[in-house]
RNA sequence: GGGCUCGUAGUCUAGUUGGCUAUGAUGCCGCCCUGACACGGCGGUGGUCGGGAGUUCGAAUCUCCCCGAGCCCA
C-alpha cells in the first residue's frame, strides 16, 4: 500500500464518514461483554459548540474508546437539552414578536423549529471531532417521548408526596416575569445607599431606634425588628414594639444571634422579603408575610400612595418623604452583592406566590449518602456538592412562567379547588390544549396549569433515559445505575445535584457508579472565553487548520478537573507530533512490504497463544516463535514500549489523560530520534547471508510491533490518525482491542544495554554536531573506554549498532581508562544509595566525596576506600566529569552521558581529508 | 466571612508511594539539507520548585504559618 508523503487533515472527514456508515460505535447490547454506559451531558442547542464542549467531549471519547478497546460494550449516546429561556428570547428576536403576541402553540412551534436547526449544526460539530457516539441512541428533550418521561417523573413524585404546590417565597426575575431557582441566581457587586432611619418606640414617641437598611421601599412590608441578644445597646427594647415610619404599623423587636452588631446600627428590619435572611427570620420568629412587590416589580396596594411604582422609583420617593418628615438620619454609600437573574442581570426580588416545589429536605440524607457512594474524580469535587447540600435550606422551585418547556400536567377545579394530576397513561399531555378529566366534585370545567417545568426537570433524568427507563424495563433493571457521568464543575450544584435528587426519589438508587468532573477552558490570555474579551476560539477554527486529532491531543494534555488555558502553539506541537509519527511510519513502511507484514502478523498471532509451529509451548521472552529477537537495540525499544503500554493503561484507567505526553516522548525521543537512527544501517544492509536477513527481519518486526502498538495507544486520543495509519499497516480490530502487555519483554538489563548504546550514540552525534559535521559523516576510529566491567560487557554487545548508527569505520571498546592525563572536575554523590546506608551521616559522607581530591576519588572508584563512616565505593558516586589532557592540552574526548567514567576518544583525522 | 483548588525557567507544563544532574514544550541565540521528516535535526540560554519554619540522613513532594491567584458559596 502506498503511503502518501504528506499527512493531511482532510483525510479525517473520510474516516468519519466511514465510521458512521459502518456504525463502528454502535452499542451492541452484547450480554457476553460488560456494558459501559455514559450519561453524556446534553448541551443546550445554541447552534455553536465552544471549546469547553470540545474538551469535555474529548475526555468522554477517550474514556469511551479506551473502554471499548478493553472489551466493554460501550453505550455512548448524545442528548440535547432543548427547553429554556434563551431559545424563547432568540425566537422573539428573529420573528420580532413577543411570546404574548401569538398563540402558545404557534410560539412553541417556532422554538422547536429553531432548536432543530441548531441541533443539526451542533451534531455536525460533534461529528467533526470524531467523537465515537452511537447516533442511534440520540435523545432530544423537546420530543414527545422525552416529555412523557419528564412528566411521568413529575406525576410519580407528586404521587409520592415529593412534589407539592405551595405559597413560598421564590426568587423572582421581574423582567423575565418568572420564578427562578437559586442555581440561576448570579451575584454582582454594586453600590447603593445604606439609610439610617428612626423607628419611634410605641410607648414613648420621643424615643426611637435607629435602623440601617438598603431597602427603604420595603417599609410597608416590615414585619419585625431583630437585634443581637448580646448587644448591650438594645437589651431593654427586646420584646417591645416600635412604629414603622410613614406606614405606621407596629412591629415587635426580636433577639437573633445572626444579627451582626458591627454592621450599620446593629438593628435590622425584617421585611417580606428583602433578602434570603429575611426568609429565615420570618420562619424563625413566625412573622406575618406581606407582599409589598408584585410580579412586575411594582409596589402593591399595601404601600398606599406608592402603589404601582417601580422599586427604584419608590425608593427615591420614600427617602424624600422620610427626609421631609424627619425620619432620615443619614445615608452612607455601601458596596454590596445583589442577586441578579443569570440571564438578564436584572436584580431579583424575593416574592411570595403559588409555585411548584420538589421537597428536597425530605431526601437530603439519602442524597448525601448517594453522593458519598459515587466515585468522584477528582475527589475534592465531591466536597463542593456536599457543601451545597449542607447549605440547602429551601426546596427546589420547579415551576416557570414560560412557554417553551415541558408542561406541568395539572388542572385545578374551578369549583372546589382540587388539584387534578394527569394519569401516567395519558402522558405526554399539555393541559393548555385540552382536558380528558373531570373533578370528583362533578365539575367538568377545569383550569389548566399554565406554568411549565424548569429545564433541569428534563435534564435531571438523563441517566435514567439512557438506561432505558420506561422503554425497556428489564434492560433498565440490569443496567441502572449507569457507569459514568462526565460533566463540568460549573454545574455540580445544578445538573449533578438535581439528577441525584431525581434518581433517589424515583428509583431509590444512585444514578451513576462514577462521576468525572472537567475544568473550564480559558482563552490564550488566561481569562474565561467571552465575547467582550474577544478571546474566543471556535473548535472549527482549530479543526480546519490542524484537524480534530491535534485539537483532541491538546485537550487530552490537561488534568481532569483543572481549568485549561488554550494555546495555539500547543495545538501546533500536536500537529507536528502527528506529522513526525506519520513520517516515521512512512519510513518504516518503505522497508516493510506486504509480504513481510503478513509474515510478522502471523508471528504475532502465534506468540499470543504461546505456541510455536510444532504446537509446543515456548517462552515469549526474547523469542517470538519463529524469530528470536536477539538484537539488544530491538529488545531495548520493546522493553520501553511495554513499559509505556503498562503506564498508559494504568493512567487511562484513572483518567490521567495527560499520559499522552508519555506516548509523545516515547515516539519522538526514543523511537524516532534514537531507535530508528540506530537501526537504519540494518535496513539498508544489502548482504544476502541468512544472518543479516534475520537481522533485518528482526528490525522490521520491531518497527512493525512498535508502530502498531503505538497506534493502539494513540487510538483513544487521535482516532483518525490511528485509523489512517492503522489501515496502511493492516491493523485489525483497531477499535475493539487494546495492546497486549508483554510483561516478559520488560527487562531492566535490556534497557541498560539499550540506554548505553543510545548514550554513546547521542554523545558522539552531539560531538559531530558541535564540530559542524554532518551526522552521517564517516569517523575513522573511535575508542570507547569504560571502567565499569558490567558497562564494558554491555557495550561489547552493541558494537555493531554503534558503528552502524554513527558510521564509524573502526570501533574499539576498551575496559579501562585511556592513556591520557585527566583531571576530575566534578563529582556528584549518589544520594539514593548514601541516604539509606549512612542515615544521619549522609550529609557528611556527601561532603566528603564532593571535597575529595582526584586521588581519593580514584581510590573509591577502583578498590573502595575505608573511611570513618565506613566503606565507600563506586556505588556511592552518581557521576564524574573529567577533563582529558594530552601534553597539557585538552583532547578530543567526550564523556558518555549517564555513565560514570565512560569516555569516547575520537580519531577523526579523516574528516580533514574529506573536507 | 466560609469552602475548595492552585503557585515549578519569559510563558505553558511533567514530577504516582519523600531519593536520578527537576520533565517536556514554547520563546530567544547559534550550528547542520544527515538516504522518513528543514513542516526536520543538534546544541546553548534560562529555575533560590511563591516565602518562612518544622519532620527527615534527605522535601518540589509530608506538616504548620504567611503571601499571592482562581473558582464556588455567603
Amino acid at each position: 500500500m502506498e503511503i502518501p508523503k504528506e499527512y493531511s487533515v482532510e483525510l479525517e472527514r473520510e474516516i468519519q464518514r466511514k465510521w458512521e456508515e459502518d456504525k463502528t460505535y454502535k452499542f451492541k447490547n452484547n450480554e457476553k461483554k460488560p456494558s459501559y454506559i455514559i450519561d453524556t451531558p446534553p448541551p443546550y442547542p445554541t447552534g455553536r459548540m465552544h471549546l469547553g464542549h470540545a474538551l469535555n467531549w474529548t475526555y468522554m471519547d477517550i474514556i469511551a474508546r479506551f473502554k471499548r478497546m478493553n472489551n466493554y460494550d460501550v453505550l455512548f449516546p448524545q442528548g440535547w437539552d432543548c427547553h429554556g429561556l434563551p431559545t424563547e428570547v432568540k425566537v422573539e428576536e428573529i420573528h420580532k414578536i413577543t411570546k404574548s403576541d401569538i398563540d402558545r402553540e404557534e410560539f412553541r412551534r417556532l422554538c422547536i423549529e429553531l432548536t432543530e436547526e441548531n441541533i443539526k449544526k451542533m451534531r455536525e460539530q460533534v461529528k467533526s471531532l470524531g467523537i465515537s457516539i452511537d447516533w442511534d441512541r440520540e435523545y432530544i428533550t423537546m420530543k414527545p417521548e422525552y416529555i412523557r418521561k419528564s412528566q411521568v417523573a413529575f406525576v410519580r413524585m407528586y404521587r409520592d408526596g415529593l412534589i407539592y404546590r405551595g405559597k413560598h417565597p421564590v426568587n423572582w426575575c421581574p423582567r423575565c416575569q418568572t420564578a427562578i431557582a437559586f442555581a440561576e441566581v448570579d451575584y454582582i457587586e454594586r453600590t447603593t445607599n445604606l439609610n439610617y432611619i428612626k423607628f419611634p418606640y410605641s410607648e414613648k414617641e420621643d424615643k426611637y431606634l435607629e435602623i440601617a437598611t438598603t431597602r427603604p421601599e420595603l417599609l410597608a412590608a416590615c414585619v419585625g425588628i431583630v437585634v443581637n441578644p448580646e448587644d448591650n445597646r438594645y437589651k431593654d427594647i427586646i420584646g417591645k414594639s416600635v412604629k414603622v415610619p410613614l406606614f405606621g404599623q407596629e412591629v415587635k423587636v426580636y433577639p437573633d444571634r445572626d444579627v451582626e452588631m458591627e454592621f450599620g446600627t446593629g438593628v435590622v428590619m425584617v421585611c417580606t422579603f428583602g433578602d434570603k435572611t429575611d426568609v429565615a427570620w420570618v420562619n424563625r420568629h413566625n412573622l406575618e408575610v406581606k407582599k409589598a412587590i408584585n410580579e412586575r416589580g411594582e409596589l402593591t396596594n399595601i404601600c398606599g400612595k406608592y402603589e404601582g411604582m417601580k422599586t427604584e422609583e419608590a425608593r427615591k420617593k420614600i427617602i424624600e418623604d422620610l427626609k421631609s418628615e424627619g425620619y432620615l438620619i443619614k445615608q452612607e454609600p455601601l458596596t454590596q452583592n445583589v442577586g441578579v437573574c443569570w440571564r438578564c442581570k436584572t436584580p431579583i426580588e424575593i416574592i411570595v406566590g403559588d409555585q411548584w416545589f420538589v421537597n428536597i429536605r425530605k431526601g437530603i440524607s439519602k442524597i448525601r449518602e448517594a453522593a458519598e457512594d459515587i466515585k468522584w474524580t477528582p475527589e475534592h469535587m465531591k466536597i463542593r456538592l456536599l457543601q451545597w447540600i449542607e447549605d440547602m435550606d429551601w426546596d427546589w422551585c420547579i415551576s416557570r412562567q414560560r412557554v417553551f418547556a415541558t408542561p406541568i400536567p395539572v388542572w385545578y377545579c374551578s369549583e372546589c379547588g382540587e388539584i387534578i394530576v394527569a394519569k401516567e397513561e395519558d402522558l405526554p399531555i399539555d393541559p393548555t390544549v385540552g382536558c380528558p378529566y373531570s373533578c370528583k366534585c362533578g365539575n367538568k370545567k377545569l383550569i389548566p396549569e399554565k406554568d411549565v417545568l424548569d429545564t433541569w426537570m428534563d435534564s435531571s433524568i438523563t441517566p435514567m433515559v439512557v438506561g432505558g427507563w420506561l422503554e425497556d424495563e428489564e434492560f433498565f433493571r440490569n443496567h441502572y445505575p449507569v457507569q459514568l457521568r462526565p460533566q463540568g464543575h460549573d454545574i455540580i450544584r445544578t445538573w449533578a445535584f438535581y439528577t441525584l435528587v431525581k434518581s433517589i426519589y424515583i428509583t431509590g438508587k444512585k444514578p451513576w457508579e462514577e462521576i468525572v468532573i472537567n475544568g473550564m477552558v480559558f482563552g490564550e490570555d488566561g481569562h474565561k472565553m467571552s465575547k467582550s474579551r474577544g478571546n474566543i476560539v471556535e473548535p472549527s477554527e482549530i479543526t480546519e487548520k490542524y484537524g480534530a486529532d491535534s485539537l483532541r491531543l491538546w485537550a487530552a494534555n490537561s488534568s481532569l478537573g483543572k481549568d485549561v488555558p488554550f494555546a495555539w502553539k500547543e495545538v501546533d506541537y500536536n500537529y507536528r507530533f502527528l506529522r513526525k509519527l506519520w513520517n516515521a511510519s512512512r519510513f518504516a513502511r518503505m522497508h516493510l512490504d506486504d509480504e513481510t507484514i503478513k509474515k510478522i502478523k502471523g508471528i504475532i498471532k502465534n506468540s499470543k497463544t504461546e505456541l510455536n509451529i510444532n504446537g509446543k509451548k515456548v517462552e515469549i521472552k526474547g523469542l517470538c516463535n519463529s524469530i528470536s529477537l536477539n538484537n539488544p537495540v530491538d529488545l531495548w525499544i520493546l522493553s520501553k514500549l511495554n513499559r509505556l503500554i503498562k503506564r498508559v493503561s494504568e493512567d487511562l484507567e484513572d483518567y490521567r489523560f495527560n499520559t499522552i505526553v508519555n506516548i509523545q516522548k516515547f515516539v519522538w525521543h526514543e523511537f524516532c530520534d534514537n531507535y530508528i537512527e540506530m537501526v537504519k544501517y540494518r535496513l539498508y544492509n544489502k548482504e544476502d547471508s541468512e544472518e543479516s536477513r534475520m537481522d533485518k527481519f528482526n528490525c522490521q518486526y520491531t518497527l512493525y510491533y512498535v508502530i502498531t502498538n503505538v497506534l493502539k495507544l494513540l487510538a483513544p486520543f487521535a482516532p483518525h490518525f490511528a485509523q489512517i495509519v492503522g489501515d496502511i499497516y493492516g491493523v485489525e480490530d483497531l477499535h475493539n482491542s487494546w495492546c497486549d502487555i508483554q510483561e516478559s519483554m520488560i527487562e531492566e538489563e535490556y534497557e541498560h544495554i539499550g540506554e548505553l548504546a543510545k548514550n554513546i550514540v547521542v554523545s558522539i552525534r552531539r560531538y559531530k554536531s558541535n564540530k559542524g559535521l554532518p551526522l552521517n559523516e564517516k569517523l575513522k576510529g573511535v575508542e570507547i573506554y569504560l571502567i565499569d566491567k558490567k558497562e564494558h560487557e554491555r557495550a561489547l554487545k552493541v558494537v555493531r549498532d554503534i558503528k552502524g548508527a554513527l558510521n564509524i569505520e573502526e570501533l574499539k571498546v576498551v575496559h579501562g581508562k585511556p592513556k591520557l592525563e585527566q583531571k576530575i572536575i566534578e563529582v556528584i554523590p549518589n544520594k539514593s544509595k548514601i541516604g539509606p546506608e549512612f542515615k544521619k551521616d549522609s550529609k557528611r559522607v556527601m561532603d566528603f566525596i564532593k571535597n575529595s581530591n582526584g586521588e581519593t576519588i580514584e581510590k573509591i572508584l577502583n578498590e573502595g576506600l575505608e573511611t570513618e563512616f565506613g566503606l565507600l565505593n563506586k556505588e556511592h558516586i552518581k557521576s564524574i566529569k573529567r577533563a582529558l589532557f594530552s601534553k597539557g592540552e585538552m583532547v578530543e574526548a567526550i564523556d558518555i552521558e549517564g555513565i560514570i567514567d565512560g569516555i569516547a576518544v575520537i580519531n577523526d583525522n579523516i574528516k580533514n581529508k574529506n573536507k
